[in-house]
DNA sequence: CTCTCTGCAAAATTTTTGCACTGCT
DNA sequence: AGCAGTGCAAAAATTTTGCAGAGAG
């Protein structure tokens, strides 16, 4: 996994002038353990088995911080929460529209459509989310 | 706009066993005839000069509906509510970072990009979503 | 020691649901 | 006439906020 180590996180949240304190670790750490894209709430339930005074406000507040420093992704597959994934290398994901599993996706030729987009749009293009749907081997 | 004529979405409506009612031709034509990409508060507002009783909860179902029978495609650009699109020709969407504003983008060359995510995941894509993120020519 | 962070509860937002009444077919 | 659809209000679900006390630097 191409994550951040505790110690690159606690360099990447003072210098960008946030505390380091253990539940903003053990979320993080959490989250870097699993490919499973979690919501909000599975996090939560996942944490507080170690951390039982975990909160969600807690949570909420530590990814808005985690996703402006770049630590952390946010992913909008259409569902009614948000989900959260700890890769910032280049990826993509698809989801299986039966069972709802998210998959990671690397090395798509993008270059090509940022291009275009630019070039169509005249939009600088900072980032871009690739979202892909259909029905995973499980589930076939 | 490439969207439907309004006897096309009444035979689409009623194909799918949808009763044909103001209220729904009313929805999908505002949403047909601008290019906002309007969340459903926005939608509200301004169906609400024309039809004073327009209530949530029926622009809520008839998009629920019009999703369901392809009429319309729902936006998740990662903004607490989501948008619709009543253009339903293969397109894709880059947001302002700085004004928020959605626009279409035409023609990219996603093809290969697909086989790739069929190629490595095994899943056989039904849909995809792709958003780009940026600062539109107004903002620069 | 200061000032940010946590945890709790309450609030805010978006979306969904239940139900009586309306009105399409 | 029958039954799906509307509108209202209340409920549900997710996320945000305020504040007192705890803890990082």
């Amino acid at each position: 996994m191409t994550c951040l180590s505790r110690q690159e996180l606690c360099k990447k949240l003072r210098d960008n002038g946030y505390k380091v304190t253990p539940q903003r670790l053990a979320i993080y750490e959490e989250l870097a353990g699993t490919d499973s894209h979690p919501t909000a709430e599975a996090l939560f339930k996942k944490l507080q088995r170690n951390n039982p005074y975990m909160s969600f406000a807690t949570i909420y507040k530590a990814m808005g911080i985690l996703v402006k420093i770049g630590a952390v992704r946010m992913l909008n597959t259409g569902e009614t929460s948000s989900r959260y994934d700890a890769r910032m290398d280049e990826h993509y994901h698809v989801q299986c529209t039966c069972c709802g599993r998210v998959y990671d996706i690397f090395d798509l030729p993008t270059e090509k459509l940022t291009q275009a987009v630019t070039k169509q749009s005249g939009v600088k293009i900072q980032n871009s989310d690739f979202y892909f749907y259909g029905i995973c081997k499980n589930c076939q």
